[in-house]
DNA sequence: ATCAGGTGGGCGCTCACATAC
DNA sequence: AGTATGTGAGCGCCCACCTGA
């Protein structure tokens, strides 16, 4: 095998040969060590393009420990919220100049948590996420003694330095807004109740029913999709609610459904209420009312997390060179923005269990939801 | 330094010791060798138990040139086909005892595509799947020299391994359904016409109205989300058309609207189908009658590609074992199911570019399209 | 003293080759 | 001819040190 031809790939020492310097130099180029001769810096690059050397990131983990790399820990990828977590975990990992490696777990199977992480330690990710909504495979994560940094998402915000959106707050401002158009019969339509999500949306509900001195009509639990909020209308319904929070746009989907087939008008007759602003909610009919929560501020706030307290150190250390940004991936942001700035994304309040400040998620009225 | 303190984590060389054998040992009860005594293997087995070991991926890649893990190139993971395909990829290597690394490259920059490869490659990768739609990303990889086994999927089976649902074919049954309903003025939403399916099926759509002597009434663009369906409404329906093939189903869903508003009844005035059958679609209303792709079986042909194709060899080869399932992940099926089997899932028809079967979309009728 | 660069060693694991029974 | 184990070497890179201007 493999007798003449191109042998294998190439490496720093073909590298080094072909531009007549030494592998350190070609690994400092590489790194973007500030002390090195603009002419040899491009004798290495000419020398790198005519090989195609490309750096073995195995090779780079295994001696340095780290990886420019954030893990992720997914456990369900699949619905709106953890798909769309990941893919915005994705984008704030890029703008800070990380790769993302993800090992999915079956949150069936708890041993795979401990196999998941083991193989992401094994990468040398920088840090981790763990996007799992389920409440068990949280608490299979509890278990386990890690030396890489964590934080959770979807989670709640269990830790400190987790960042979140307030479910329950986010329940509040759904099940509020029924209250103030008038309604007093509301019932819940709720999700898994193993999801973390789900049951801090539940709790929501109840809180602010009762802040208003009122009690649930029903609650009913679905899987979060539109065919288990169809299901779920009949008995939803049993008890003649003029509203309907469900724990999200797809459930309210399914029971909007159901309503027009029993004839019963939406909003005229009933008002309901979804959760996460999925895409298109706006354009159902009638277009649902619902919460947004901000994925793509909760992802950077959670890169941010890992990356800055997560680090024995701060900014370039005192090591060899200023820790460049990595070479082969386009440098953007240098630190991802600290607070939060500019633009949309609904400003932080209520604080979380340590006094750190939870996303506050945003209601969007339309027309699912009328007086009563 | 490293005075006293827990040190490192465990290595195999603790593991070694503890269990009194040698390294090669410990590795050999790593990867399921063969010929080692229980006894010794238990031992090995509590050792590692008792130290928390956990192997580091990144040393066994660098010396065996592998990891157990699919390399999956993305380009756009926000919208359903690319999100779902990345999931089904996922549970499709767990079946067959990989991991998943991804690497998301930006669609708008051409050498983010090379960096992708590289940090794939650098991973050690067995096999790379390339979930690109975009046209340019796709050209992009043309010109890279590449060392390891590739698929692309959503790129219509650009070559002999890939595996591919056949848009063209999805399109025209779309379409001759709605022929075969007696419409004669249809027209078309199109996807964006940098993706390929978007002109695979802007394609089919052409050829079978060709095949039935008629016209389209008119071809209008949107981005696939509901909100340019919506958009696309007035031109679309400037020339009165009684049906509308909708490249996706959210675009559907945004002209189903725009129908509602202009007091065009769906599907008494206007048929509508869509593509994709997200599980949303069938609660839409009027529930979209639309064509389904199979993208699990498609991510468990690309995976077989890989997995069968790829290697040198095939199954346990005359290496040092056998193989075996790696540590830490627990062993599902073996080998990936060879042909198609039973449950579900499209039967394969019409050859590709290769003699190779692709996949054939199902047409799943529903309430929104109605005889003329 | 600051720049510019080179030389050994080793990250943790598996491979090929011994070696014992 | 098996079975069950141990030993040297190296994967490709970066780190800590070192040497010259």
């Amino acid at each position: 095998m493999q007798a003449s031809g191109p042998a294998r790939a190439a490496g720093v020492r073909d590298v080094a040969a072909l531009a007549g310097v030494s592998r350190q130099t070609v690994s400092r180029v590489l790194n973007e060590h500030p002390q090195i001769k603009e002419s040899t810096r491009r004798r290495v690059m000419d020398a790198i393009a005519e090989l195609e050397y490309t750096p073995n990131f195995a090779a780079r983990a295994l001696g340095t420990k780290r990886s420019r790399t954030i893990g992720v820990l997914a456990s369900d990828s699949r619905h709106y919220g953890p798909s769309t977590s990941i893919a915005a975990l994705e984008a704030a990992a890029r703008a800070a100049g990380h790769w993302v490696s993800t090992a999915y777990v079956d949150s069936e199977d708890l041993g795979s948590v401990s196999a998941g992480i083991a193989h992401l330690r094994g990468q040398a990710v920088d840090g981790i996420v763990v996007v799992a909504p389920h409440v068990h495979v949280l608490e299979a994560l509890d278990g386990l003694r890690l030396d890489v940094p964590v934080v959770t998402l979807l989670a709640g915000g269990r830790d400190d330095r987790s960042p979140a959106v307030d479910q329950v707050e986010g329940a509040r401002i759904a099940t509020r807004h029924l209250v103030g158009l008038g309604h007093t019969r509301i019932a819940h339509l709720a999700g898994p109740s193993d999801w973390l999500e789900a049951s801090s949306r539940q709790h929501g509900f109840a809180l602010e029913l009762e802040a208003h001195g009122l009690a649930p009509v029903a609650v009913v639990g679905g899987d979060w999709s539109a065919r288990s909020g169809y299901a779920a209308g009949e008995a939803l319904m049993a008890d003649a609610p003029t509203a309907v929070f469900a724990a999200n746009d797809q459930m309210a989907l399914g029971l909007m459904r159901y309503l027009r087939e029993q004839g019963a008008a939406v909003p005229e007759a009933v008002s309901v209420v979804g959760f996460d602003d999925i895409p298109d909610a706006e354009y159902f009919w009638p277009p649902l009312t619902t919460v947004r929560q901000d994925f793509d501020e909760l992802a950077r706030r959670a890169v941010a997390a890992l990356l800055d307290g997560g680090g024995d150190a701060g900014g370039a250390g005192a090591r060899d060179a200023g820790s460049g940004a990595g070479a082969g991936r386009a440098g953007g942001g240098a630190g991802v923005a600290g607070g939060g700035d500019g633009a949309g994304s609904a400003g932080a309040a209520d604080a979380g269990p340590a006094g750190r400040p939870m996303l506050v998620p945003e209601l969007i009225v339309r027309a699912s939801t009328a007086p009563r």
